[in-house]
DNA sequence: AACGTTCACGGGAACGTTCCCATCGTGTGT
DNA sequence: ACACACGATGGGAACGTTCCCGTGAACGTT
């Protein structure tokens, strides 16, 4: 009946418990020692869950001056890739004995400082960032404050970072187009200062020099990474003179966009236009038209940005980690019928 | 050139640069008491900017033994609702000086239980869930560990909670369609443990028994809460005879379903078969046919909660907030042709 | 002028953990 | 049997903050 708060017990009720001075109670559940099997941690640790003890991490990083706690920034969570990646980093996370925590710039360099300050307020020992953009100094001077950073998804050449192999997938989704026979492809091709558009690009680019298609640029067209911008640019597309046959998309979000700008020009998905995405959102899998794509592991970026991130801080020098993405070939695209 | 870690500045430095005691310090950066405009605060205030001080909110949470974090559970984050909702509620957060972190569970009981622990070992302030199911005592056990709970989306009719209405929502597309002349409608329901699910079948319910339907039950069907139930679900309904001319979908997830079931039917949309969503998710809107849905306020939900929250800790009475949809009338309704 | 009241301030203990260091017991080699 | 090393253990300081409490100054009241 009496609602008694009743604190959670502390180190020192665990070393009553087993009859041991808290020194060794804290040595014997430290995670990061050899494990013991004296008779005292057998007590100590019998009395640990006896008693229901949980570390207070907060007396603990006060002490340690680490948090095991790590900060991810993304544009946004409504983003489905952004929501994978993190829920996938927050499951490394996990395994390792960390927590993952995040916030969002949308997009704003503004609120992506208030954002990175936030992170930072929360003792984080070590920053993901899903923002770069090259030639952005954000990172260099988060390296100057000493602050460990890791890049997820995109690079810039010098932080560490885990990124899906963007070129091997752009070339991938093209080469899926040629060998379908078409030739006139348009690429919906995201900013320039994403290094994944960049990486995309020039994949694409190599899929159609190799079939002798070296006048390229015309069929590059800009873009942002958001179905707007791809609704947007694929209705200029195809509304132009030598309407492509084919688009491949710097992503789903893109591609789903080209999807309602073909439907509105009247044009048959995959009939009169083959699309390919890229990222292999949940959603794609369940248009009415299957969007055929390219799978990225983010599993394992996520593992790798985990790894990265402990590697730094222990000093060893930048590495970049790329994993191979997959061609999904699903239902919007076709052979072209000639 | 040197690489000086150089420790960030303690109230003690502030203390010392503004000639004053720690105690002092302490006292004029205490958010929480009435702001002092003495001279000595004012130069601790100065010191602390010249400084860059940040307080340490591992030792503040300690002494204080709270965090000012609160912990939101939901089942994924890949479900648009769930970011957007995580997402207003991280900003609430923001603006009143606490911080959100966030653990899914997958809809799973043990991996939700895991994740409770994973929040409560944050030492979080309070927990906002998203995922509590009729007749679950996942709740009640939280409460008896002296854990502040609220509930967002879905109510138990018990803990406090933050939910759209539900009811006038299901209400609002039900009329829509019956407004436009229908009146086999289908409700593809929702799973019969969700509060929200429950409400909006009600709603449905009320719109038919308006019109003098009464025979409803023929007319709804359980499901999940996912674009493949929804598919699934879907690919019955139009199978059988008696064929609806109008399905309303518990969220726009299954409606996307709906509309993949149809397109596999050969029934065109808004044309042979009309169909309403909930939730107004991004991709609705940027659908080949922009899908009308009902939209909720997921920024008054997520200022609700955290409100809540507070109010709980300070010792006031569970209390219940409904705030109020609105339908978003689009592509894929349209008057029935007779 | 003496008194009580209010207020700003500072000293120091406390929050729960980690870690340095000293101590002690045991085993090893000679 | 003795010196020595080594591993396990405990005492206590430290991490940076908050908060209790004591002190003294300023002010108003009689």
């Amino acid at each position: 009946m009496t609602e008694t708060p009743m604190r959670p017990p502390t180190i020192l009720d665990v070393a009553r418990e087993a009859g041991v001075s808290k020194s060794t109670v804290s040595r014997v559940l430290d995670e990061r020692l050899p494990p013991s099997n004296s008779a005292a941690a057998q007590r100590v640790r019998e009395a640990a869950v006896r008693l229901g003890y949980r570390r207070d991490r907060f007396a603990s990083a006060l002490r340690r001056q680490q948090t095991r706690t790590i900060g991810v920034l993304v544009p946004r969570l409504t983003d489905t890739v952004m929501a994978m990646t993190f829920e996938q980093i927050a499951t490394s996370c996990a395994r390792r004995g960390q927590f993952a925590i995040v916030a969002t710039t949308d997009d704003d360099p503004s609120a992506e400082a208030d954002a990175i300050e936030r992170l930072l307020d929360q003792r984080v020992d070590g920053l993901v960032l899903t923002t770069a953009r090259l030639g952005d100094d954000t990172t260099s001077g988060l390296r100057e404050r000493g602050v460990p950073v890791v890049l997820a998804l995109r690079a810039d050449g010098v932080t560490p970072s885990a990124t899906g192999d963007d070129e091997l997938g752009g070339y991938l989704a093209t080469r899926h187009l040629l060998d379908l026979g078409h030739r006139r492809i348009a690429l919906v091709a995201g900013p320039s200062y994403a290094s994944s558009a960049v990486g995309r690009q020039a994949g694409f680019r190599r899929a159609l020099l190799e079939v002798g298609i070296d006048d390229v640029d015309a069929l590059v067209h800009e873009s942002a990474f958001s179905m707007e911008s791809g609704e947007e640019v694929a209705q200029r597309l195809l509304a132009g003179p030598d309407r492509p046959t084919a688009v491949f998309a710097v992503n789903d979000n893109t591609a789903i966009g080209v999807l309602a700008a073909a439907q509105a020009h009247g044009l048959a998905v995959p009939d009169d236009l083959s699309v390919v995405g890229y990222n292999d959102v949940p959603v794609s899998a369940r248009l009415p038209r299957a969007l055929t794509t390219v799978r990225v592991p983010f599993d394992q970026v996520a593992a790798a940005v985990v790894d990265l991130l402990e590697e730094i801080r222990a000093g060893a020098p930048a590495r970049h980690v790329v994993v191979a993405p997959t061609l999904i070939p699903r239902g919007t695209t076709r052979r072209l019928s000639r």
